[in-house]
DNA sequence: AAATATTTTTAGATTTGTCTAAATTTTATT
DNA sequence: AATAAAATTTAGACAAATCTAAAAATATTT
């Protein structure tokens, strides 16, 4: 089935709204789709009527399996083409995102596909985002604290809690950074201390509190 | 300026049907965008009215350069996609048609020359059709027989008159087929023979019966 | 040049997606 | 629980692009 550029957009919103809220609204999707609630109202209407949109008046209203479904291909074709905006054409990736919200609605799936396999079949696009696979599968990316994260899980460090001076100076000494690659060996249960490898270093031990501070992203 | 999808393809067909015809027609335009002649109408008078077109009721129609401006810059942008599907993404030549007739109306400027770069400037389409430059200029390619061909001009042969077997036969022996790069060295005007250097082989020499029924293409 | 045929245009409708303004429903507050 | 506030929906309108059917202009044939 083929769904003009509209819907798509709203059936995209109304997927990246659910996934961050649980709930959606009409007044939130019609900020996010800078139009006004009496559009989207009008465009519910007709989501529903073709099964993407389960939508009761005055209730709120969720995606369809099918339109989930609808709404993961956009979103890879949206990321797709920014990796390859990016990696082969050398923008910015900063400057991606309004051209991939064009390209994102040619229809030609086998022009995805091929262009998926042209880039070598990325996970995630420029900004850290994961792309889902041909078949719409999403490789959900957990993001937790080091305490959370499962033993002997390889994950990428993904962000920093506290920033201070204190902090980058052990992290900078401990070789941890951005990006980098490491998993949990060992939880120590006296002191909730954890010892970690960092690809390509020897084994460290960080205390609870440090380890609180650093967020990092695995497959699930 | 930006244009809606279907003015850019309007502006596409009457600039192609001008190209074949000189003059073009209602009708002929109906047929061309499968679309019907009163539609025509009504968006002749639209693309007047945006000064692309010089339009009289009743009187015919043309391209103001502004109007032809706009036309080459989509059909610039649909022959770089078609390259690009054919050399980066395997498509077959006849299969990248309908995708580049989706991916012309992709409006960033900056988008298509990188591509135009990443291609490294490729002068024609899979087809054999020119690309107009970033400034919207055509190389006009002429194609003639090879006793007209200006002498030390750089060709590609681009089709062969007389299909016998005897000709093929002939043509095979002195290494020239469909793509052969060649130039004319020499004329003879004792016979209208003339001596070829074919890419890659040594010099020869064709009959005036054989050079009128090798046809090759140049940049003018 | 009159009659006929063809081409082109107009008039009026339709579809998609949007809007404003008013009405309705739900939620929050007194 | 009554009232006020906020959110949502309806009603009616509009622009873009298309259509059908009828009218007008041009071209062709007798």
């Amino acid at each position: 089935m083929k769904y003009s550029s509209s819907k798509e957009n709203y059936l995209k919103a109304i997927f990246h709204l659910q996934e961050e809220d649980g709930v959606v609204t009409t007044n939130e999707l019609a900020a996010a789709l800078q139009t006004r609630a009496a559009s989207v109202t009008d465009m519910l209407k007709k989501l529903k009527t073709q099964k993407l949109l389960l939508y009761e008046r005055y209730k709120g209203f969720r995606l369809t399996p099918e339109g989930r479904k609808v709404a993961l291909q956009i979103i890879r074709k949206h990321r797709l083409w920014e990796y390859f905006l990016v990696e082969k054409l050398n923008f910015g990736w900063d400057e991606v995102h309004e051209i991939a919200e064009e390209l994102e609605h040619i229809s030609s799936k086998k022009l995805i596909d091929r262009l998926d396999e042209f880039l070598d079949f990325p996970k995630t696009d420029p900004h850290g985002d994961p792309i889902p696979d041909s078949n719409g599968k999403l490789t959900i990316v957990r993001q937790v604290d080091l305490l959370n994260l499962p033993l002997h899980k390889l994950a990428e460090v993904s962000g920093i809690g506290d920033q201070s001076g204190e902090m980058l100076e052990l992290l900078s000494h401990k070789n941890i950074q951005l990006g980098s690659k490491l998993e949990v060996k060992k939880r120590f249960a006296f002191d909730n201390s954890i010892e970690l490898k960092v690809k390509n270093h020897p084994p460290i031990t960080i205390s609870e509190h440090v380890a609180k501070n650093i967020f990092a992203k695995y497959d699930e």
